[in-house]
DNA sequence: ACAAGCATGTAACTGGTTACATGATTAT
DNA sequence: ATAATCATGTAACCAGTTACATGCTTGT
């Protein structure tokens, strides 16, 4: 266990509580919210505070399930109040330690799983979700540019294609520099799995992109 | 033009005016909330009540975007405020012209989409939209099985690949249907670019899950 | 007469986004 | 000194979801 010791980390849950005695009525709810769960994960792989929490989410399970640095803010405290993290403040020198100087809040927080918050992703987990939802903006544009004739949207088009490119460039990189290994264990499988799905639906994508573009361009006046 | 004419349409936009005075500031605000504009494509396909357009939306572009009833409702709405569309009371017969009967609202409202709906329409179409969002829920429980062990993600896992084939089917069906003629137009040709795009997806989303579900079967107790 | 489905909505809540604010630390 | 960036938040708003309500029409 890396994780400080957990001395009044059972505080308010009553408001939760309150709020789930009425909201529960009706059978088989069908969760969505995955963010606080998402943050979880992140936090187990390792506890940090908000703000590096948000940097370190970007560049991870922020390419499939993106928040923003308020949400995870929010989520924090959501979490610490239903007893599923510990926070501590953290002290900038490791000195000091009872000086009457240390009384101004020494800012910086750091969030840690508790055994509750495990338990909650691990029943999460399990909980059916939804699939299929898959909105993008993109195919209801192109839906609309054959509703109502060729509005040039070849360059909208092009430009997706190379958001698309990088990313999957940045997979790539990814790939070769985290997965090249002959031997790797479950987690590691796992992640490349996940890895493989971003890469070969980013390749997917752009091919599509290629041979949809001719389409796309307007008659020269 | 199959609209009905459109005496006093455009009526109250002030509040939606006074919205924007205050609510524009910065620049390039990168626009989200397609849902509107996905109304309108379907709305210009086919004027229809509230009821009807949540009916074929369901079937059509709801495959990539989805709207609930009273999102729909909302929507429309503010669509009319917004001197996008033109409201008409459907009588239910087409009699009774003038007696005092006719006095009680006849419910079924039928929308339209009139010209400044076209231009909104075409406007949103050429704006930069943002790419690259995905959020799908699996790819987080895989992320959470990979930090904290087997957990038995098989069964959910078999539901969703069940459900992606049944979608896939879907699209194949209308394939077969709709798209096996040889000579098409600009606006077949894109649909079934559409198409093409979902069915890809999907195959290639059950191709996916079928090679992973060996790795997420629990070791047997 | 009653049920099923048509048709339109209101109210309350949750989650995501944007803008704004503020103070601390580190590098030039 | 001053700018960048670390670090944490508040407030307001907008969009999506769920539950509930109501009245009409059509079929059995």
């Amino acid at each position: 266990m890396t994780c400080p010791d957990l001395r009044a980390t059972i505080t308010r849950s009553s408001r939760a509580n309150s709020q789930l005695a009425i909201s529960v009525p009706v059978g088989n709810p069908l969760e969505r919210m995955s963010t606080p769960h998402a943050l979880l994960i992140s936090l187990i792989e390792k506890p940090s505070s908000g703000y590096d929490l948000a940097r370190r989410f970007d560049r991870s399970i922020g390419y499939f399930w993106h928040a923003t640095h308020q949400q995870i803010y929010r989520e924090l405290g959501r979490m610490a109040e239903h007893g599923w993290i510990a926070v501590e403040q953290a002290a900038a020198a490791a000195s000091v330690s009872e000086g009457e100087e240390a009384e101004k809040r020494n800012r910086k927080k750091v969030y840690c799983v508790l055994e509750a918050g495990r338990a909650e992703l691990a029943r999460w987990v399990l909980s059916p979700g939804q699939g299929l939802d898959q909105r993008e903006e993109i195919l209801v544009k192109l839906r609309a540019d054959a509703a109502i004739g060729p509005l040039g949207l070849n360059e909208e088009m092009a430009r997706l294609i190379a958001l698309h490119e990088a990313r999957l460039e940045t997979y790539r990189n990814i790939e070769r520099k985290d997965f090249s290994t002959a031997r790797m264990d479950r987690a590691q499988r796992l992640q490349y799995a996940l890895l493989q799905r971003g890469i070969r639906f980013e390749e997917d994508w752009v091919a599509w992109g290629r041979e949809l573009l001719p389409l796309l361009t307007m008659p020269a006046a």
